[in-house]
DNA sequence: CTTCTGACGAAAT
DNA sequence: CATTTCGCCAGAA
C-alpha cells in the first residue's frame, strides 16, 4: 500500500522530499522506495521538472546513492553546507552521518501508509 | 496522436 | 573500477 492515485506521482514525490529535515540528505532511490510504485529515475524526472523554489521542495537535500551531487553542484553544495552538511575531499557526503532515515511514523500514518509495510522494506 | 528528453540506481557483465 | 540494461513519468514540440 501507499498513497492512492488521485495524487499525481510527482506531487507524492515532492511531499516526501518536503519531509527531509535541514542538515539531512536522502538518495533518489530512497525517495522512490518511500513513495512507492516509483523508481529512482522518476524522482530525478520530478526534480528536473521543478524550478528552484517551487512548492517549497528542498531539492538540495536529494543526492545520489553515493552521496554525490549532480548537475546543480556548486549551488547545491553551498546550500547544504549552510545547513551543516559536510563534504569529504572528494566532494561526497557521508550518508552514515547525514543520511535521512525516512519519514516518521506519524507522517506515514497520516498519508495512508502501513508503517510495518514500510519498515519491512518493500 | 507521436517523439523526445531529463537531478538516478541496482544488478549483471 | 567501467559499461550496459532496464525501469516506464510528464510536459513540450
Amino acid at each position: 500500500m501507499n498513497i492512492p492515485d488521485p495524487v499525481p506521482l510527482y506531487d507524492r514525490i515532492y511531499a516526501v522530499i518536503r519531509q527531509i529535515p535541514p542538515g539531512k540528505v536522502a538518495a533518489y532511490g530512497m525517495i522512490a522506495r518511500i513513495v512507492g510504485r516509483c523508481t529512482p529515475r522518476m524522482v530525478g524526472y520530478a526534480l528536473a521538472a521543478l524550478r528552484t523554489g517551487d512548492k517549497g521542495v528542498p531539492w538540495q537535500r536529494v543526492v545520489n546513492s553515493q552521496g554525490q551531487l549532480s548537475l546543480r553542484g556548486p549551488e547545491q553544495r553551498e546550500m547544504l553546507e549552510s545547513e551543516g552538511v559536510a563534504f569529504d575531499a572528494q566532494g561526497r557526503i557521508d550518508l552514515a552521518r547525514f543520511g535521512w532515515s525516512g519519514p516518521d511514523d506519524a507522517w506515514l500514518e497520516a498519508h495512508g501508509y502501513d508503517v510495518l509495510w514500510f519498515m519491512q522494506g518493500k
